[in-house]
DNA sequence: GGGCCTAAATATAGACGTTGAATTAAGAGA
DNA sequence: TCTCTTAATTCAACGTCTATATTTAGGCCC
């Protein structure tokens, strides 16, 4: 009965090997192809150590043995070394966007590369949540996934891990609070509970908390750094990241902006679309001419303000002028409150806003002595919650990839810390 | 050569044995006295293993050995178990409240418990900076600490290590900005080099953060919340515990609050016994009546702004409505945007605040919903920093117990996780 | 093609800490 | 004094890592 019962084991040499087994596959984790002498130096172990864990990991099939080794341009004497390589296509994954207009989701593989897409849109403009019931959604979404599976040629089998990004805050269970907004209840009809019917791992996230990983991901921030991703939807919403960890509230209230109608000059959480066509309409009643005027007082939608700005049109600049103090004011708030480095712009209209930021950083100097903030637009467009829903879920692979091991129950027990 | 070198033993059972003498350390660690079976049970280690890791604690002074086993009431069969007890005395430590008009410094037991006090005030009312050079400063907080040396009749070897609380942004390296405020370069007069003079480890740290982490010592909030403690000093300054852990950035601007210069009705990061004097000579001056007019306009304070409240003034009245207001906008921001779980009002005045807490909640209901929000006075009064300062002395020092042990440099090279 | 060189992989012995079971110890009650 | 119960101690077995010695794999040179 030694060294077999699945209670015992708490300090034995066993748990170190797990701990050991733990740190090579987060050193290769999505990374290079690397070699035992790399590891060793990195790790600290001996050559010996090093090799067991890594054919341990090999059987596993998380690694895969390059037997080509002596890497072009390296120059070579003596014996070659193996090298071992991530094997990305150990699982796959799906991350989902499912926004109140459009439903995207994609299949990727363990290094995030997307391969396979469906996408659910409805009809553009207003969105009526009370003609779409909670089970209509949960339906789209499947759809949505399904076709992104097909589209990848994969199967239910071949999925590690599935996250769902909601434009609602989303609490420790992944439900999000009812009544309180109708938006929130109708964006996650209970969506966790998806992926029970196929027998996946599946996390509901705020689209907001997404967009903020995926700019992690993207290297945009250094390690350890602070920055917080403004998502500038139909309303505003912010994921932290706080010393290079994302801040998770067990009610999922953290980077709500509700309280943005108590700030001087912003007054509500409604987004840049909302009132880049409210001043536009507005101006427009009054009698305002230029560019926007062709759009009609009823027609005119953000992004026609957002390009007459470009083409240098008066009122379409003036505008620009009042989003941009307002998310300076935003960025006071957040970064002077929580010593940001960095605010990242994000959302589907993120890419035309360059000229907008840009008239905010000024701003923002105003308002904050902190010189070393970074305003600035995402790269990822439209894309971004997406992106960050697929990296979630990576993480989620990452974190149960030696689960069944050891070392997992005992963190679950506290045994272990973090 | 063997099992000697310090580079070595990254990933051997010696490794393992360091961790459990954390683990079994972290257990104790100011605790009850407990017997090994205790330990058995949380820990899940077998009995040879903990009376092993026991008997190397007590060799290193950090447990004592009660022979007086078969603690009271426990009803008793069998052989009597040992009892380990924390050594609260292993060493003691040093926790500085440096304020602006007055520096108290305490000698305390690795249980908190304070056993020689220290003081130096100036002259209380209007405090001007330029009149002490940081010298002075370092020379007065020096005086303090070697009162309350004397005071508990050690001396500097008994010193395990110091915090300093003062009320400016302290960065990681224990520094403060200077010439963006000329309060902060004097409150902190580079202080951290001051524990060299003396060969103690010295660790300055803002007033705020020290607040909140008295408040979490003290176990107003479960393990693992989200809280504020908002002090109330000259000017306002939060200290922020995100799940159980104090926020620190590098620059340490987390919990500084210039930004609610940007916050409707609350216009300036001055706390509330400004605001009580402002406006108390305001209403004076346009003719206020009542039981504030006896102090005169140029001489009336906020603590009699307070007291008149407390008996029903009806002026004092409508002035801590004002700042109830005030409060509880502060707290929508502060709770708003980081789903705190409590916000505690700490400082000096915060045991006379009780009635303007309980109109800020009121207040608080009106303009956010989140009712599981407990907005408190803190029950440490003028003493919260400096019981912070002792409690993260402490820390400093659990933290440091097993150093010189291979687990701390490893910790350090990042070889094991937190 | 055979020797030489280098660096990687493998094999083997040694050390250490944990487990688990057997043994001894310390009190209380009959 | 004997028995009962629970703790502490002892010791062999086991697993993992380290450290050293040995083998292997490929260039390079003659």
């Amino acid at each position: 009965m030694r060294g077999s019962a699945e209670g015992g084991q708490v300090g034995s040499p066993q748990l170190m090997r797990r701990l050991n087994t733990q740190r090579v596959l987060d050193h290769v984790w999505n990374g290079e192809p690397v070699t035992a002498s790399e590891l060793i130096r990195e790790t600290g172990l001996t050559r010996a150590t090093v090799l067991a864990l890594c054919r341990e990991l090999a059987d596993q099939g998380w690694l895969g043995v390059l037997e080509n080794s002596r890497r072009a341009g390296a120059y070579t004497k003596g014996r070659p070394a193996l090298r071992y390589a991530f094997r990305r296509d150990a699982c796959h994954v799906i991350g989902v966007d499912a926004g109140q207009h459009r439903i995207s989701a994609s299949v990727a593989d363990l290094g995030g590369r997307e391969i396979g897409q469906g996408e659910r849109a409805f009809e553009p403009g207003r969105f009526d949540p009370d003609r779409q019931s909670g089970q209509e959604r949960r339906k789209e979404v499947l759809t949505a996934i399904d076709a992104a599976l097909d589209d990848a040629g994969l199967t239910s089998g071949d999925v590690g891990a599935v996250v769902l990004g909601v434009p609602a805050p989303v609490d420790a269970e992944g439900r999000s609070p009812v009544g309180l907004n109708r938006f929130w209840g109708q964006s996650n009809p209970d969506l966790v509970t998806l992926g029970a019917e196929r027998g996946w791992e599946c996390v509901v996230e705020n689209d907001a908390n997404l967009a903020a990983l995926a700019e992690l991901d993207n290297g945009a921030a250094e390690a350890d750094s602070s920055f917080a991703a403004l998502l500038s939807g139909e309303r505003f919403g912010a994921g932290l990241v706080l010393r290079g960890e994302l801040l998770r509230q067990p009610r999922g209230g953290a980077g709500e902006l509700g309280m943005l109608e108590l700030v001087d000059g912003v007054e509500s959480p409604e987004a840049l679309g909302h009132w880049a066509r409210h001043h536009a309409r507005e101006a427009l009643a009054s009698g305002g001419t230029g560019a926007l005027a062709e759009y009609g007082q009823d027609e005119v939608q953000a992004e026609h303000v957002f390009g007459a700005a470009r083409d240098g049109d008066p009122l379409a600049l003036d505008i620009v002028d009042r989003l941009a103090d307002r998310l300076a004011r935003i960025c006071v708030v957040l970064a002077g409150l929580l010593d940001l480095d960095r605010i990242v712009l994000s959302g589907a209209v993120a890419p035309a806003l360059s000229g907008l930021v840009e008239a905010a950083r000024a701003k923002f100097a105003e308002y904050l002595y902190a010189p070393w903030l970074d305003i600035t637009v995402s790269e990822l467009g439209a894309d971004a919650v997406r992106t960050g829903a697929v990296r979630c879920a990576v993480e989620q692979v990452h974190a149960r990839a030696l689960q069944g091991d050891h070392v997992s129950s005992l963190l679950a027990r506290g045994v272990l810390r973090a």
